[in-house]
DNA sequence: TCATGTAACACTCAAATGTATGCTATAGTC
DNA sequence: GACTATAGCATACATTTGAGTGTTACATGA
């Protein structure tokens, strides 16, 4: 196998890496040797060698399929929410572990690990553009602020709406006027977390599986 | 080690290897048996083999942390969409190689090489859903259909308007009373693409760099 | 021309890791 | 008690996979 010109390979290979990282399949050595068709494993490796030197991999030291992505990376930073069917009547665990799909979320931090999304049902929040349909990206978390849209337990049932305290008592407020708020007292409420993203698919082919 | 009672250790093996996959960091089987405080890495790989049985889990025969979340298909994947500071007033190319960041998008299979993000300016889609601030997921194609949501620029101006043809001319469509629908000849329209997500961030931490 | 750097190859070794065999013990059931 | 299923342990083995050594070839610039 011939040269080829400086650089234009080594992009190929951060390219077939850093999809295969972001599809939750780290590569090893050899995949990598396959997948750019060079003949020696030796060559493949000197390319992660130098991404590593470059800073534009990371490197893990004798563990199998050890490369990541580093922190600047694009794409370093996503993390798969799983999509729960319906509003979990039970525990929350559960229901994460027999998914839907997965969504790709731009991880912001702490607490990646407790993402989970919804679907919406009912145009109760149509007022805050979310709309019947649409996919939350929700933050597991028992607490909320005063207007956090929350997906939260009222008794059997679970809902979607904005959290307002109210002293002893919570407000969930639907954001459209055709519904009415309902107010509990705080220890009937169990908020199983914060909607921190929206998200509409418009061209109707839905969810994939991962 | 003594007995734990039946299948409360496989929930916890389950969970342990979800997280792992779900941050895109495969286990192997000892990292489990670390992880699960067991003694022989037998222990650990029985509590997979069941899960794998029960269909929980998927097992790569043989490569090097293997395991998959079912309902993962192998060619299912992320890719990143740039996110362009303001809709490109001249070639999307030159745009999108200076990008103010990415967003992971579920791949849905064609031309998602070709997607990008915008971020929405002015209130006259509002009708829609789409308000202002939301970051729209653009698919670059030259053409659309009726009612599509589509980025186009007419003249120098760039809009995200919905798309009514009208014989020889198009009508650029905002959903907003309060703004006025914009009819040009189909030649004077150039359309960049179509909206096939709408997003919006509700905890006000933004887009990461990455 | 020579030195230097990059790209690529062939081969080897060692560690990481999946897989297998055999054993002990507890709990429940007939 | 005998039987069966589950939970767990210790050890060994085979494959996968990362890491190392040495060589060839092609550019480019001093």
């Amino acid at each position: 196998m011939g040269r080829t010109p400086a650089g234009e390979t080594r992009e190929k290979v951060l390219a077939f890496v850093r999809d295969r990282l972001l599809s939750g399949q780290p590569p090893t050595v050899r995949e990598v040797q396959e997948a750019l068709g060079f003949r020696a494993v030796r060559t493949a490796r000197q390319h992660l060698e130098r991404l590593v030197e470059d800073g534009r991999l990371i490197a893990g030291r004798g563990r199998a399929r050890g490369y990541r992505l580093p922190g600047s990376a694009p794409g370093a930073r996503t993390v798969l929410a799983p999509l729960l069917g319906r509003v979990p009547a039970g525990a929350l665990d559960e229901a994460v572990e027999d998914p839907d799909g997965y969504l790709p979320v731009a991880a912001r931090g702490a607490a990646d690990g407790g993402l989970f999304a919804l679907r919406v049902r009912g145009e109760s929040m149509t007022g805050a553009g979310i709309l019947p349909g649409d996919l939350l990206i929700v933050r597991r978390q028992p607490t909320a602020a005063n207007g956090d849209v929350v997906v939260a337990r009222a008794g059997d049932e679970a809902t979607v709406k904005t959290f307002r305290p109210r002293g002893r008592r919570v407000e969930l407020r639907p954001e459209n006027p055709a519904f009415e708020p309902i107010v509990l007292d705080a220890g009937d409420v169990v908020i199983l977390g914060k909607v921190i993203e929206v998200r509409r698919i418009l061209d109707g082919r839905g969810v994939p599986d991962a």
